[in-house]
DNA sequence: TTGACATTCAAACGATCGTTTGATACAAAT
DNA sequence: ATTTGTATCAAACGATCGTTTGAATGTCAA
């Protein structure tokens, strides 16, 4: 069990625990005690493979969170490449079915928003990877594609307002489930969750400017 | 000092520096010692008068954060009273200017987003209150009055989803600062408020189905 | 003046926190 | 067979957590 085996397996187990734990509780309402006995291992574990708790919080991001961020990407990619000039609604469809289907199981989905949620409203070392190997890319992507479709006259600064907004409404239904389900009164099943998606590519198409062809 | 002056002012030193502090980091991140340092009183003072530190958080929503809601609403109304039936352009330049400048200073706006947004993402007994009290009566009140102006043929469902989806982009825009600034390249001056705000209503606005006037 | 009550305080409580230590087991290299 | 390096473990570290205690102080009514 030298360098492989159960060296990655123990490093793995605890990525895994402390990812969906941070997600579901955020970092401070998780100890590593918790972390190292939901992956079966020792308390000293984390310090040993990760030498800290902060860095193993990091680690997360780095070693998961965007490399999943890059899966979502990919899916928009491909299911937007059957257009050849991308119109707001073809974008906002793809964008919407990529963040609320796309290529991650509904539990990798919901860990990946939580971490990212959190980090939105409380920024911390974490936010500085996902914002320069992400988001800003990712956005600069997205308004080169849009910009030429956008109504003349507009800026820059119009265009990134509206994909931000496009992106506080997926965040948002995938967030705030609890006061969702209060307010509808219905559940996230599957039922509900392909209503919302209907529901989002309207909302954001029509805020776009675009039109439901 | 018997029953008012300094036990009253000194409970509410506690209430609003526990706020500010809830608010800022969360309620894991924030230690009784911390809160009654910056109070400038001793550490048993919030066991004396909140009996513990979770009760303390309650009493901040329950004191607190719902008169701010309230406050908030009452000047919803007040800014619509002036249409006599309202529309849901008037609707939602209304709610957005309400939620966005309203009543409240820009410390208080931002305390009041953050308690309610990190009640949104992890629920605890305060989300009860602030669901029962305050949320759905205003939800109630705001659906009865824009459904007639609906297309026809539209479920409630898809009135609430859309009223959600506004409340969506304005808690986000004053929840992920952090993400706004780093991506627009702007601070949050008085400048881009007027900006955002103008954002949120053209775009909340179209989502609804309104047209600008 | 006395007794009852409200408030504040320093000090300590047990519990839990992240981290470190030193021993132990095991595999591969010498 | 011995050395080297990796991995895991029980146990303990000092620090900090929320809470409690008991004394001290001040106020007001009797």
């Amino acid at each position: 069990m030298s360098q492989n085996d159960k060296h990655n397996l123990t490093k793995d187990r605890l990525l895994n625990e402390a990812e969906a734990l941070f997600a579901q509780k955020g970092y401070n309402a998780v100890s590593v005690r918790e972390i190292t006995t939901a992956a079966g291992s020792n308390v000293a574990a984390i310090n040993y493979h990760f030498s800290s708790k902060q860095n193993l919080y990091l680690e997360v991001f780095r070693a998961r969170w965007v490399q999943r961020a890059r899966r979502v990407q990919e899916y928009f990619r491909k299911s937007l490449a059957a257009h050849s000039a991308p119109s707001p609604t073809a974008v906002t469809q793809a964008l919407a079915e990529a963040f609320l289907v796309g290529p991650l199981s509904d539990e990798e989905r919901q860990r990946h928003y939580q971490l990212m949620t959190r980090e939105l409203g409380q920024p911390t070392e974490a936010f500085e990877l996902v914002a320069d190997q992400v988001m800003r890319p990712f956005f600069k992507e997205l308004a080169d594609m849009l910009h030429p479709a956008m109504p003349e006259g507009e800026g820059k600064e119009h265009l990134v307002l509206n994909i931000l907004s496009i992106f506080a409404t997926v965040l948002y239904f995938n967030f705030a489930r609890a006061a969702v389900t209060r307010i509808t009164g219905r559940e996230y099943d599957q039922a509900f969750k392909a209503r919302l998606i209907k529901h989002i590519v309207e909302f954001s198409m029509k805020g776009l400017g675009g039109t439901l062809q």
